[in-house]
DNA sequence: GTTAGGG
DNA sequence: CCCTAAC
């Protein structure tokens, strides 16, 4: 099972990376701008499940994909592999606050920087090279990195750097001392090419990704946790010696950006969370690099994350990469993690796809502000205070409070769904709910049904036990709410039932719930005064008081 | 991490 | 709702 899911992963991401433009320049391991959005996805619930797997598979990759250099000396044979690799391993976990070339003759290795030269050697059959080959051959020929996927479109222009003309055959890509060869016998150039070639591609840039990519979650914690890892996942490890496999794997590494970055993002926008869903490519290139992220050639666009969207707007074969990394949400601490997770596929996914229709709209030129207004227009809808009108309307004439404060109601509004919840910067730089989630009639009835059980004050027992399904009342909220709902039953007079006399037309609140404060109110107050009213009595009593609290049940 | 209170 | 002192 989990393989499938990898599987699929594998599938999807293909599709997705499918047009990533070019990331030259833009690697960083740490403030990568780089990931995706994995919402659109309907396989994201494979994404704990293979986060979880991710620390013994990364033992796997290390026993079993053999690492090569992509280096010039290209020809180092698999025999050393391991060691390199373990060496590498320990490298490549310190990009994040060391030196990646620590002098070591490993450390190219965890970023394949230099073209190799040496693949313009001899005849070159661009027909039989993967997608990877090819962007080595390109770097080799171009001295740069491209991070197009189409085939035809590197062959081409491959043959053209390469030939040093713009003649060149559609079909046919053999290259040969600078000449384009029209190939009869295709089948010694291509065991020969494939051979020499491949296995000293990426598998190395791969594997470091990985790394780094445990690395980024690590850092990040703050991260909503399951879009995030879904690509970071190495599943096919068991056939990293294939050619294809470490193509594919290659090309659809995309690394997601950290948190440090994304607040970085952040800073300079308006503080608004969805803000730091864009950046422009601008920004990307003139973000602070940790360290020698400056040094890393560009052959890291394969290790970009998978936080951001990298669309390619081809221009004459000139790709601009639009990063895209978005926040869902940036409010309290949420404790109720499977809410969030559950939710997540669908709203984020969605989100995720009006970013897009955002891009194709405005392009890079996008900024931040108008991101937040998109992100905004797109998530106020989504928090619905009118399904609340519709229940409150539905709940108003609660007849008999007893009968109904006992009944376990269950609120078919109460999804859980606090994401899409706008906030709004504070000037001390904290965020604040910028709509008020209005308290319906049935969260109020769960509010008092839950101090009458557990009694006012245990705000976290409440809200664990009788708001389950309202993640998005903190127990701070239920305690703010209590006390105005005492203030609301204590100002009104407690004898009046009229249901519609309350002095504010703005409080729908029925006296008759208000009466029901009350009288809780007033049975806590008396559990708790006893000590000074009646202290002797508790006193020589003993347990009576914390017996009062249990008797409400 | 919770709770209570003030703002 | 936010903030924060006090647990």
């Amino acid at each position: 099972m989990e393989v499938e899911g990898l599987l699929e992963n594998e599938k999807r991401e293909t599709h997705i990376v499918a047009d990533t433009g070019q990331a030259l320049g833009c690697n960083s391991n740490e403030v990568s701008p780089s990931g995706m959005p994995q919402l659109e996805s309907s396989e994201d619930s494979h994404c704990s499940e293979q986060h979880n797997k991710l620390p013994s598979i990364d033992e796997k990759l290390q026993s079993q994909i053999p690492l090569q250099e992509t280096v010039p000396s290209g020809a180092k044979s698999s025999s050393d592999d391991h060691v390199t690799q373990s060496g590498r391993v320990g490298e490549c976990l310190k990009p994040l606050d060391g030196p990646l070339e620590g002098g070591s003759s490993t450390s190219t290795g965890c970023i394949s920087s230099k073209p190799d030269f040496s693949k313009l050697k001899g005849e070159i059959c661009l027909d039989n090279l993967s997608i990877k080959e090819l962007h080595e051959v390109f770097k080799a020929t171009f001295g740069r990195d491209t991070t197009v996927k189409d085939k035809l479109w590197l062959k081409r222009r491959i043959a053209m750097g390469l030939t040093n003309s713009c003649d060149v055959s559609a079909t046919t890509f053999v290259i040969k001392d600078n000449k384009l060869v029209k190939k009869d016998n295709e089948d010694g150039f291509n065991n020969v090419n494939l051979g020499a070639g491949k296995e000293h591609l990426a598998v190395a840039v791969e594997y470091n990704e990985d790394l780094l990519n445990n690395l980024s979650s690590q850092i990040d914690e703050h991260q909503t946790t399951s879009e995030v890892r879904l690509g970071n996942n190495v599943v096919e490890n068991n056939f990293a010696s294939e050619d294809l496999a470490a193509d594919q794997r290659a090309a659809k590494r995309v690394r997601k950006p950290t948190k440090r970055y994304i607040e970085e993002l952040s800073e300079a926008e308006s503080k608004e969370y969805s803000g730091r869903s864009i950046a422009s490519t601008k920004s990307i290139g003139f973000r602070p690099l940790p360290s020698k992220a400056h040094a890393r050639p560009a052959r890291n666009v394969s290790l970009e994350g998978r936080t951001v969207i990298m669309r390619l707007d081809s221009l004459g074969g000139f790709g601009i990469q639009v990063p895209c990394v978005y926040r869902i949400r940036r409010s309290r601490p949420r404790k109720n993690v499977t809410a969030l997770l559950k939710f997540h596929p669908s709203g984020m996914g969605m989100t995720a796809t009006f970013i897009k229709k955002g891009f194709d709209v405005h392009g890079s030129q996008m900024d931040n502000g108008s991101m937040n207004k998109v992100l905004e227009a797109k998530s106020t809808p989504e928090q619905a205070p009118e399904q609340f009108v519709a229940e409150s309307k539905k709940e108003t004439t609660p007849t008999d409070m007893g009968q109904n404060m006992g009944l376990k109601y269950v609120d078919p509004s109460g999804d859980t769904s606090d994401d899409n919840v706008v906030t709004v910067p504070t000037a001390k730089g904290g965020i604040r709910r910028k709509h008020h989630r209005a308290w319906t009639l049935s969260e109020v009835m769960k509010l008092v049904e839950g101090v009458s059980k557990y009694g006012a004050g245990r705000w976290s027992e409440i809200k664990r036990l009788a708001f389950a399904s309202y993640s998005y009342r903190t127990s701070v909220d239920l305690k703010d709410k209590w006390r105005n709902l005492l203030k609301a039953s204590f100002a009104q007079t407690p004898t009046d039932k009229g249901a519609n006399s309350r002095k504010h037309p703005s409080m729908p609140i029925p006296a008759s719930i208000l009466l029901r404060v009350r009288e809780l109110a007033e049975m806590q107050a008396q559990a708790s005064l006893p000590n000074l009213s009646t202290g002797k009595l508790s006193a020589c009593g003993g347990r009576s008081v914390n017996e009062t609290r249990p008797g409400y049940l």
